[in-house]
DNA sequence: TCTATACTTGACCATTTTAGTCAGGTATGT
DNA sequence: ACATACCTGACTAAAATGGTCAAGTATAGA
């Protein structure tokens, strides 16, 4: 399994724009600042964003990014298989018969790599962008 | 966080130690066929295991491999700490009051990676090498 | 219409990590 | 003595990571 800067910063970034989306459109400028991140790698950041239909995308001064959704409609899931940040933690194709040595069964490590993958993402599955904003609230940053 | 190869085949090899254990000691070579992983690779990966008193070793002829403590008293915890495969989704220092981002406090997903933290963690501590081996004489192999 | 803003695309790259290999040991049971 | 098997450290090709850079295109507002 992967958890990178990219996912750690699309969440970031979500989270951001969340809460000023309600106004005007977010420009990844202001995410930039306020969020530390490189402008340029967030541009390639929100491009998978899109792609996704986790944003919308308004050109042109005054332009920037909105959710395309509402914040409890978008999972954790949802951003990080945009941004391909995948939870695979078995090393074997899950439909083939194979396991990940080559061999004609699946290693003996399989079902616990399996289990492990349905109880990150069932962590995943849970949390909406609405619930990090509200956890968010309680504190003052 | 991370889930390699080296994490990986650590808890293969174990498993796999822990079914013939109780007869003779087993060697590297042994497990390296019939779990296919290179021999080069395991010596490292046991070496470590060595260090954080997970596995003994016993030298010469027919020496190998045993368990330093019973299949219940092995987490998988204990053996990813061992290879250097920590489960660490924060990106700041835990203790320190700053941010990942240099800030004065702490980032607005900050929560968010320690609660997943927490609940990968949690899995981890439960499972044991016994576990393991219990599930796996349900199937055969 | 001009211009500043801000999204869009694709190529590029230094550094780090991964997943090993290789070469040489040392200890020990038979 | 000798085969087995642990032990150690150096080395490395390939991939992933975390970006940067350059050159656009679309649009609002003056
Ligand atoms: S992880 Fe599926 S066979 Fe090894
Ligand atoms: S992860 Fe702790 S401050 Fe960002």
């Amino acid at each position: 399994m992967k958890l990178t800067s990219k996912g750690r910063y699309a969440v970031m970034a979500l989270v951001d724009l969340a809460r000023f989306d309600n106004i005007n459109p977010v420009s990844l400028r202001d995410i930039s600042l306020r969020q530390g991140i490189s402008l340029d790698y967030l541009e390639q950041i929100f491009s998978k964003l899109k792609k996704n239909q986790i944003v919308k995308s308004i050109r042109g001064t005054q332009g920037g990014y909105i959710l395309s959704k509402k914040p409890n409609e978008i999972k954790l899931t949802n951003i990080f298989h945009a941004v391909d940040e995948k939870v695979k933690t078995v090393q074997c194709k899950k439909d083939s018969k194979k396991g990940c040595n080559g061999k004609a069964t699946k290693c003996i490590t399989h079902n616990l790599w399996d289990e492990l993958e349905n109880h990150i993402n069932s962590f995943f599955e849970k949390k909406s962008l609405e619930d990090l904003l509200k956890s968010n609230k309680e504190h003052r940053y």
